[in-house]
DNA sequence: TAGCACTCTGTTATAACGTAACGGCCACGC
DNA sequence: GCGTGGCCGTTACGTTATAACAGAGTGCTA
C-alpha cells in the first residue's frame, strides 16, 4: 500500500500519462474544468518528482505566454490541490504533482523529501498518524501533514544528483 | 509517553517555570548563552500554548524596547529552535515553545493544532512515522514534521475560545 | 595596556511567498 | 438579447524571511 514512487527508476512517461488521464477523468466526473492553463501547470509539475515553488511555476508559465502574475500561478495551484492533483509541501513552500492519482480523493499523504536532489516521494498514509495521541487528548484530527527530510537511495550512494 | 499537553487545563505557571529552568540548565551545560533577549523571547512564547508568528513576537519585543527589526526576532527564534526550546510549525509559519523541555535533545515531535482557538499541543513522536514507507524506498529519514489540524476538546464542545 | 577574536545585537535593504480586489472575457441558459 | 457564473489579467499590497554590514561587549593574550 505504500509504494513511495519517485526515487526508484521507473517509466516516468507512464507516470505523466496516467496522472493526466486521471485528472481529466476526475474533472469530467466532478464537473470541474481542466483548462489549458491548469492542465499545463499540472504537466509542468509532473515533469519531475520535485517540488516547484509557485514563482518557479509562474516563470515556466510565463515563458509560454500563459500568464506572468502571481495570482495566475496561485489560482492554478489552488485548483490542482483542491482537486487532489497536486499537494503542497509545507516545509518547502512548494508544490508537487500527486503520485497517486488513482487513490481516494483527498487521500492522506506523507512525503519523503531528499535534501540533496530535491525529489519528493509520496507515500499513502495508511493510518492517521497521531491517532493514539490525538485520542488521548480528545483531539479531532481533520487533516495531517507528514513530511520527512532526508536522503534518497541515490543520494546516499554518492550519486549527488 | 504521549501526553500532548496544551489543551487540558493544567498548572501553566509550572509549565513556564519548568521550561525556563530546563532552558537555563541546558544552556549552562552546552555553553550556550540564554541572553536577556533570547530569554524574553522564550518567555513570550511560553505565555500561551499558541504558535506565534515571528512578526508577532517582534511586536511584543519591540513594545519592551528589545528590538524592532525582523532579524532580531528571527535570530532569537533560530537560537531557540536550534537549542530545542521552541519548534517551528510549518503549516502556520509560526513558532511555539517546546512543551517537553525534559525530553531528549532534538526529540521528534508531532503537533495537534486547533483551527479554532489556535492552541498547539505537542506529542512526543514515539516512533518515526513513515518508518515502513521510508525503508521500502531506501530513504534515510533525518527529521520529520508531523502536524495535524483539527479541533481541540474545548472547541468541539462549543466553547469557541 | 593594547590588540585581537568571538559572539551578540542594531540596522538597512531586499528577497521570497502569498492574497485582496476589480475588471474583462466568454460560454451557457433563459 | 441578457443575465449569470466561472476563469483569467492586472494592480497593488501584505506577510514571511534573509543577506550583509556596522557597532558593542567580553575575555584572552602578549
Ligand atoms: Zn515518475
Ligand atoms: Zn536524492
Ligand atoms: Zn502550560
Ligand atoms: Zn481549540
Amino acid at each position: 500500500m505504500s509504494d513511495p514512487t519517485g526515487f526508484a527508476p521507473h517509466d516516468h512517461h507512464a507516470c505523466v500519462s496516467t496522472a493526466l488521464a486521471a485528472a481529466e477523468a476526475a474533472c469530467a466526473e466532478r464537473g470541474a474544468r481542466l483548462t489549458p492553463l491548469r492542465r499545463r501547470a499540472l504537466e509542468i509539475l509532473l515533469e519531475s518528482h520535485k517540488a516547484l515553488g509557485a514563482y518557479d511555476l509562474l516563470e515556466r508559465l510565463a515563458a509560454e505566454g500563459l500568464g506572468d502574475k502571481p495570482p495566475v500561478a496561485y489560482r492554478a495551484l489552488n485548483f490542482l490541490t483542491e482537486q487532489g492533483f497536486a499537494h503542497r509541501i509545507e516545509r518547502l513552500n512548494a508544490y508537487v504533482a500527486c503520485s497517486h492519482p488513482d487513490a481516494a480523493e483527498g487521500h492522506g499523504a506523507a512525503f519523503l523529501i531528499c535534501r540533496d536532489c530535491g525529489r519528493v516521494a509520496e507515500a499513502l498514509a495508511d493510518k492517521a498518524p497521531l491517532g493514539a495521541d490525538a485520542q488521548d487528548a480528545g483531539f479531532t484530527v481533520e487533516d495531517a501533514v507528514v513530511e520527512a527530510r532526508g536522503l534518497c537511495p541515490q543520494c546516499q550512494s554518492g550519486a549527488g544528483a
